[in-house]
DNA sequence: GAATCCAAGATTGTTCAACAATATTGACCA
DNA sequence: TGGTCAATATTGTTGAACAATCTTGGATTC
């Protein structure tokens, strides 16, 4: 194997290591949603042969990171707003679930406590990436305790999906922020065992972010729209 | 391309048919848990180059269908006692959250209804698979209720895994019969809106059936040390 | 006779080069 | 300006080749 053009050493599975090379750079938005990933390009730049980039292609086909479109490439996927929605009917079923149903340890309370601190700390030093990343992580802690690996590789997809609806959004504002204090009851009320209604607030929390989180969405797609017709 | 030993037509996507051709095959029992899917034997078998063998491995892969053992070659998956806990770790949420928050239409409830009979039918004329089919496809029926792709998804490939099991217990005594009563009682609460109940007894039939399926497993692993014992 | 070691053979992982099938582009024409 | 068609580019699939790894069989040693 000729080493690659970065001069990153030689790996056992290939194919699996491009795979997470396009993963990390996807979710660091370095490749945008939409955007094109030409093979030959592409084999060059990793340096790796068209057979293992597009075996590397299939296993980011089936985490739905990227759409394949028959003869015409692999894509960054875009979410839009149906995959906005089926992303919030996901966590509507597994979040008040994991609420309702997992196994709430005193070590997993204080984990959940630490994220929360670490989210309002990032609101007052007013840092939104480490809010954002906070956020998710205390939602992926919250399916965590379903104790299934299933259902976390789910919830990562579904948050790695969110990740790219972000990106996808010129203007990210101020989204996170007032979802801080939501997450802090929620946490208070498992330390309560007060998980019935744990787990409604958090339908009612989901309700609300995936109601907001549409209405950024179809005010995008409007610019879209209109620098495209403004360009075409 | 050549066309397949069996005179199938050429398809459009030849890694997808290949993936949906070994499914198939592996759903039906065909190719049994543990046996070994030989690269250049299924070649030959199926018409198709390594290259394209080797991507339909990936998807299966990825769908855990099929377990991969780097330079020993894949498998086809034969779950055990840890995997038939995350297959109930996995029901035992999605399931109950499903009859709590899904959608309840009158036309949804005369689908359930029909499976339920379906179920009654085969039990009375004693047909074990087609009880075992109404059954597995009345827990996906379950599922649909939340409207959601992704979980129907996953709910899928955990009954596809379940077959699994089944085809790995030589002896697949009469498992499902005594739960259709239960099953039309679930359906019965569903209808009457009873709902908190009915996620109740739902989560309380999973914890039994986990328990009986791993009794099965475990006498079936004696058995098989046993006979290895004898054999080596 | 049983255990260990080693070399030959077989299988998988990866790459390369080629061709067929399909999509995109751009030129040409009305 | 708008549409049609050929030239070009890209993807889908194949076959062969080679390196890396595993497996198998026999030879050696105790």
């Amino acid at each position: 194997m000729n080493t690659p053009a970065d001069g990153t050493a030689e790996h056992a599975h290939t194919t699996a290591w491009i795979a997470s090379v396009l993963r990390t750079r996807i979710a660091a938005g370095e490749l945008t949603p939409g955007s094109k990933l030409s093979e030959e390009p592409l084999c060059a730049a990793l340096g790796v042969s068209r057979n293992t980039l597009r075996q590397a292609f299939t296993t980011l086909v089936g985490e739905s990171i990227v759409t394949r479109i028959p003869n015409r490439g692999v894509f960054v996927a875009s979410p839009g707003v149906e995959e906005v929605r089926e992303i919030y009917r996901v966590r509507r079923m597994i979040e008040p679930a994991a609420v309702l149903w997992g196994e709430l340890t005193p070590q997993v309370l204080d984990g959940l406590e630490a994220i929360v601190q670490r989210a309002q700390q990032a609101r007052d030093s007013g840092s939104v990436p480490a809010m954002a990343d906070a956020n998710q992580a205390l939602h992926g802690a919250v399916v965590a305790l379903t104790g299934s690996a299933s259902l976390q590789e789910l919830m990562d997809r579904v948050l790695a999906e969110m990740r790219l609806v972000f990106h996808s959004m010129a203007s990210a504002p101020d989204f996170h922020s007032h979802y801080v204090d939501r997450n802090v009851t929620l946490v208070k009320q498992l330390r309560a065992g007060e998980r019935q209604e744990a787990a409604e607030g958090l339908r009612a929390y989901l309700d609300e972010a995936e109601a907001e989180l549409l209405v950024h969405l179809g005010a995008e797609q409007d610019r879209r729209s209109a620098m495209r017709q403004r360009a075409g």
